[in-house]
DNA sequence: CTGAAAGCGCTAACAT
DNA sequence: ATGTTAGCGCTTTCAG
């Protein structure tokens, strides 16, 4: 190997480097770095070298022969939306708890590079032997699900509900939010406000989230005998904006739209474009509870998706499947509450369910 | 290896194997993989084995042997601030195309959790045999920017400039933006505009972008003879609103922000809580120029950091000091234009400069 | 408890 | 151009 840098490759400072100044053999100081048995006397001996000669195992070598990475790889469709920069700082930090790191893997770009992107980009990460995937907000082919599961990769799914063509859930452990039971409480609360004339934006109706909630907001208002007007927003912010104007167009007097990201896009449209007043003359109501609602600029009611609890069954799905148990794991929902702010009325009855009631004005919350 | 998990671990397809099914030497296979020479005949024999098996080169092994784990780690202290997804976003998909990797890790937690973290978090990147690592927005200890090059791990810092303590650059390629230039630019743009009484929120002062903005933009007033009120936002929302709070109990008629993440917070604060006129109270500038500055709800006159040239200049440097050369990487500046919306007044004289002034409303722009 | 030896899956000289 | 032979730096039997 060429010495073609003077700076650089300096120390390689290996295992048998530190046997050698220690005294003992190479399997020792293997063993006082992987926690095996050793005495005191080695350890002391063993650490002392390696300190003065700055060793550090080599992570690759060990995994090469433990056949365990200690790394995840995470897929992530896109993080305009704030709600995913939250979610992946809250797993990176638990995952560093628990010794794992996290190669990320943007599928989306711009805007959705769509499907034949995520699988180049899985293929990749087994290259990297990654002992896990978390796929974020990313829907996964069955082909895909199947090679993982033929490598010996676990697959844990965030925020997405996967059914397989067999109609099962195809083994995946999967972490959403109760999406079908939150837009329903929705519905719930605009109906108690007393509204009739209702719109609703949709999420992408690809994605499980998208048809959740939209499904359940319909089907609610439907007993109610109200036939919601619906226009498609994609999660995108542009096709809300467009989506808000059909809709004020068709004279809604309250919109329920899939996700924040999107109602601020309708805010925006409502607000400063037609120069309406929120909720006076329509009220709006989001999805996620993603830090900008709270803001005073938006003050926007919506369902929260509670991030920390999401992460906290992900991590504790993806220990248990590393843990070598292939249980099959089920799909987890966690339930958020309905947070109310002043981008909606007072309702009319009472409410009931899980509701907070955000004053932003006076920085203040009341649990109903 | 007990087969405790029958689903799991099931194919451990090796080049081994394909070399047996294609009747040709393991290196046979090894040199088809690797893009070695090999006849058009062995590379066939070799690729249909290999699919037949679903063989994939296990890339720890290769990189145990070949020293490059093509994974880059990513240092990053905080996402909640808008620039640094969309800076990930770009950075993953440049090198991406370069065949590099991304392991990331997330500094600052809830709170920058300060210097501590970021030293330990390097050190488990060492262990990773990261070929390289991109610090943005992080600062490196002395002591560390030492550990990495003894090393030999190049390092880039991202946003941040770093000056070590011997008065030199540490040799640290450097990516910024001209912030210094940026931020007279700004105090040169609220001249023109009139005001005389103005105020600062500073961003953190720990950092160099928070120091070299706050020192352009005063001094640059300071030469018209005016000294601003200035008050520490430390780049957080709540010290940004307490910080507007306190410069409008001194009678201001403009604020520059040190970024934008805070600037949304004092435009809250000034008309939601004081019920103020941006800008016919007191105008409004930002840094950084992240998507929501344009947001109808914001509509924030800011000045643009160029993500992309930012994030192009950094892959470039990367794949410079990676291709082997170590040649010292001077600091780049890069600059951005002034962007114009409706949180200032029109100017009452001609400004020079790079200046873009958005339309919001009208949804165009022209440059002036 | 410790050392010697055998690999993990692959690449990189060497020969042929 | 292809096969043979050493290892990369480490963990892990297996003896002692």
């Amino acid at each position: 190997m060429a010495d073609r840098n003077p700076e650089r490759e300096r120390t390689k400072v290996t295992s048998l480097d530190v046997a050698a100044k220690a005294g003992v053999s190479q399997s020792a100081v293997s063993r006082v770095f992987s926690g095996a048995s050793a005495s005191a006397a080695t350890t002391a001996k063993v650490r002392a070298a390696a300190d003065a000669l700055g060793y550090r195992p080599n992570v690759l070598a060990r995994s090469l022969i433990t056949g365990q990475s200690r790394i995840i790889g995470l897929v992530v469709a896109y993080l305009d939306n704030q709600f995913y920069p939250d979610a992946l700082e809250r797993l990176s930090h638990a995952l560093q708890v628990q010794g794992y790191h996290i190669m990320i893997f943007i599928a989306g770009g711009a805007q959705g590079a769509a499907e034949g992107t995520g699988d180049r980009v899985i293929d990749r990460m087994l290259d990297h032997q990654v002992d896990a995937i978390v796929a974020a907000s990313v829907g996964l082919s069955d082909a895909l699900v199947a090679r993982c599961r033929r490598a010996g990769i676990p697959v844990v799914l965030f925020n997405r509900g996967q059914i397989d063509s067999c109609g099962t859930r195809a083994g995946l452990a999967q972490i959403t939010s109760d999406n079908i039971g939150g837009a329903r409480h929705i519905a719930d609360y605009l109906l108690a406000c007393g509204h009739a004339s209702i719109g609703h934006v949709r999420g992408w109706q690809g994605s499980s989230t998208g048809r959740d909630r939209t499904m359940g907001f319909v089907d609610r208002l439907g007993a109610a005998g109200i036939v919601p007007r619906q226009e498609d927003g994609e999660y995108r912010r542009d096709h809300a904006e467009a989506a808000a104007r059909k809709l004020m167009a068709r004279g809604v007097d309250a919109i329920f739209v899939g996700n924040d990201h999107m109602a601020f896009a309708v805010l925006d449209v409502l607000r400063h474009e037609m120069g309406l007043d929120v909720p006076g003359d329509v009220a709006v109501v989001g999805y996620d509870d993603v830090p900008m609602a709270a803001w005073a600029g938006y003050d926007l009611t919506t369902l929260r998706q509670p991030v920390g609890r999401m992460i906290d069954a992900t991590v504790e799905a993806l220990l248990a499947v590393l843990g070598g148990g292939d249980q099959e794991f089920a799909a987890q929902e966690i339930g958020g509450p309905l947070v109310v702010r002043g981008s909606t009325r007072m309702p009319l009855r009472p409410v009931t369910g899980d509701i907070i009631r955000h004053n932003t004005k006076r920085n203040g919350h009341e649990r109903l």
